[in-house]
DNA sequence: GGCCGAAGTCTTTTT
DNA sequence: GACTTCGGCC
């Protein structure tokens, strides 16, 4: 294996021998390509069995990835060895080992609008407490994080800001998921570190299978995953970790730099390598990245250096409001496919979804490719959701979520009013709703209603006999059918709903997307496919397409990299967001954000904000003002670069519809940058703009 | 009681 | 733009 390429500590770090390891180093100094080599090195030349490597990863993309790389390196697929995200791999565990702490094996995973609708429904019952269902689950995740669960809580202890009211909720919830056969998110991990691995046979057998074990972007780690990691690490501590403390960047989902600290209080013989060049970026950018982050005060000083050459200069451009601001980023885009950039290579990157709009509306008129990752996630649109629900029914009929989603959708007759006497009574006689209405005489009823009941559970019968010997996409299109779902799409697309195209379509998506899961994993049951769809982030679902630019938030940029990055929206109470502008530890990830986003590019950066975002007065980001002047041009806006053949169009004079008498000062392809006579610039596509010759 | 359209509310980042 | 709530209609 050729390690001839690496640098000194980059070798020093993938040849290391056994005990704890920590990797410090910024942001791209081959942290990842060093885990990676390294896990090649494990099997190749120390000849460690590939099912005695884990290594954590922060998607599954990533895991997959280096997965191909290491297959590559060593020549043969190393299938044993376990690599993915915190959650997949806990996952795994308890489909495995679940049995031991008495986990039903066709749980289901609740997604955080299942959590969501869990609690709203709790809180349906019970008026008097005013905090919000997102507040709640919030409180619910942040307790599991520190893996406990509700039983170890008692109802009179006091929570500070929560009226004394949210322990009986929090018991209420966790009662509901168990009733359901369902684990949310956190549970995944709290029913591992805290149950599974609490069981001494169990925890000391994988102890010692896992003998080495590494994690990619440490430095995003929040506590129950760093128990979980010290569970495995009691028999050999061979544990490689790789991160860098000024890109923790998940600090709203617990994340902590304080890991990085406690692994060298915990293992005191901790050895601690440092990487300090940089591979992929330019001089102006390494810079402007590092000024940046050195205002941070929670940090260690670290040193980043590049033998790349400085490059350009980073450019800032502001605009009025944020549809200029995407023509702007529209035509810089263009000009530089004209160098010959190719669009893959390029992203946009943002603060909040939200943001993309002005882009896929630009894009669209313009005819830019591109593809938006994140956002509202394929598998959480409303259709989507609707008919895994019917699937999780077939799996697990107690889920009650699932259940209370399509029990009236489409409708049949049962109303919200009788659904919520169903889940009242049900959680009186401490029963699942599917069984407690298969199970009990419906008093309270009325026949009309009891008969709609009934036909909705003969019919989930059925399909659930089916489901024994159905493959999945058979079962899924038998759904589709036998529900009235797709008729009821179909009719509402009749009647000029036109939402109700986009849905069909999605759901033909989706069966695709089904169809190529069972191609791919024809030994995959229904359950195991749900269970994994549950785990898919945006990234993980993203597929980098030639020649379309990527549009993604910053933390779904986490660990990537292009040729040309867009930060757009670099303002005022966009980062740092309005809501995190409170305390300096919420500032200071903000800035920490801008820092991974600056890191992301190689070649170019451009950084752009407008003063206006939506009807808000945002202006330039207070980041700005730490940035080193000498790294940046700021284009005042005019001066149209001069053209060795100048388009005729450039210095004529137009009547526009809207704005009167306009000059074009440029052109680029089929779009005209123009000035209005009060001074403003708009960009239009030539074909379409209303113009007419003075 | 059940269904549907209309109006009003809210939107940080994610496994 | 997506989800909830409300009021009218069958
Ligand atoms: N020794 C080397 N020689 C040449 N290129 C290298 C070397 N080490 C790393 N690189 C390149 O530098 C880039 C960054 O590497 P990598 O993604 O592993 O960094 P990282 O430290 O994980 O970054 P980040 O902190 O942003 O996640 C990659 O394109 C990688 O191929």
């Amino acid at each position: 294996m050729d390690l001839e390429q690496l640098n000194p500590q980059q070798k020093a770090a993938v040849k290391v021998g056994s005990g704890p390891t920590l990797v410090l180093a910024g942001a791209g100094s081959g942290k990842t390509r060093v885990l990676t080599l390294r896990i090649a090195y494990l099997i190749k030349h120390q000849n460690i069995p590939p099912r005695s490597i884990l290594a954590m990863t922060f998607t599954n993309k990533a895991a997959g990835e280096i997965k191909k790389r290491v297959e590559n390196l060593i020549g043969f697929n190393p299938g044993a060895l376990w690599m993915g995200t915190f959650h997949s791999v806990c996952l795994r565990m308890l489909r495995i080992y679940g049995d031991q702490i008495g986990l039903d094996r066709n749980f289901v995973i609740y997604d955080e609008k299942d959590s969501l609708g869990v609690i709203k429904k709790i809180l349906k019952n019970d008026q008097s407490i005013n905090l919000t269902p997102r507040e709640i689950r919030k409180y619910i995740s942040r307790k599991k994080r520190l893996g406990i669960f509700p039983d170890q809580l008692e109802d009179s202890e006091p929570e500070w800001g929560y009226q004394g009211k949210i322990i009986p909720i929090y018991r209420k919830y966790q009662q509901n998921l168990q009733l359901s056969n369902a684990l949310d998110f956190d549970d995944l991990l709290v029913y591992t570190v805290e149950q599974l691995l609490a069981e001494e046979t169990v925890r000391s057998m994988l102890d010692r299978r896992f003998q080495y074990i590494l994690i990619d972007e440490y430095q995003d780690i929040n506590d129950i995953q760093y128990k979980f990691i010290k569970k495995l690490s009691q028999d050999k501590n061979n544990l490689f970790v790789v991160g860098d403390e000024d890109q923790t960047i998940y600090g709203f989902r617990g994340s902590n730099v304080y890991h990085i600290f406690k692994m060298e209080e915990d293992f005191p013989q901790v050895k601690i390598i440092k990487l300090e060049q940089n591979y992929r970026s330019t001089g102006n950018i390494l810079k402007l990245a590092s000024m940046l982050i050195s205002n941070n005060h929670l940090r260690k000083e670290k040193i980043l250096w590049t033998d790349r050459d400085w490059g350009e200069p980073v450019r800032l451009i502001s605009s009025e409001k944020e549809r200029d601001e995407a023509y702007r980023i529209a035509s810089e885009i263009l000009e530089l496919k004209n160098q010959g950039y190719n669009l893959e290579n390029m992203a946009i990157l943002y603060r909040t979804n939200a943001q993309s709009r002005p882009f896929e509306e630009v894009f669209l008129k313009i005819g830019i490719p591109y593809v938006i990752v994140g956002g509202l996630k394929f598998f959480e649109r409303k259709e989507i959701k609707d008919i895994l629900a019917y699937l999780k029914l077939m799996v697990n009929p107690q889920d009650s979520e699932s259940l209370a989603r399509i029990i009236n959708f489409p409708p049949r007759g049962i109303s919200s009013a009788t659904l919520q006497k169903i889940l009242s009574s049900a959680a009186f006689h401490n029963l699942a709703p599917f069984q407690y209405l298969s199970e009990l005489t419906l008093a309270e009823f009325t026949s009309r209603q009891i008969n709609s009941i009934h036909q909705f559970l003969e019919f989930i019968s059925l399909l659930r006999e089916k489901s024994q010997n159905y493959t999945p996409l058979a079962l899924l299109e038998e759904v589709l059918e036998k529900s009235g779902y797709l008729n009821y799409w179909k009719n509402r697309e009749k009647m000029n709903d036109y939402s109700a195209q986009d849905r069909l379509e999605n759901i033909e998506e989706f069966k695709r997307s089904v169809e190529e899961y069972q191609q791919q994993n024809p030994d995959h049951l229904l359950l195991d496919y749900l269970q994994n769809i549950s785990l898919l982030s945006d990234i993980d679902t993203w597929d980098q397409q030639q020649s379309k630019i990527n549009l993604m938030t910053i933390h779904s940029a986490k660990g990537l990299e292009f040729d040309v990055v867009f930060i757009s929206g670099v303002e005022n109470e966009i980062i740092p967001h309005i809501r995190s502008m409170g305390s300096d530890a919420d500032l200071e990830e903000e800035r920490r954000l801008f820092y991974v986003a600056i890191t992301r590019a190689k070649s170019k950066l451009l950084l752009s904000y407008s003063q206006y975002r939506g009807n808000r007065l945002t202006g330039p980001s207070e980041f700005l003002s730490e940035l080193p002047e000498s790294c940046i041009t700021t284009d005042q806006f005019q001066q149209p670069e001069p053209v060795t053949q100048q388009d005729p169009l450039i210095g004529k004079w137009f009547k526009h519809k809207v704005w009167g008498k306009v000059q074009v000062v440029d052109v680029d392809k089929d779009i005209a940058l123009l000035k209005l006579a009060d001074g403003t610039h708009k960009y239009v596509k030539i074909e379409i703009a209303p113009l007419e010759t003075i």
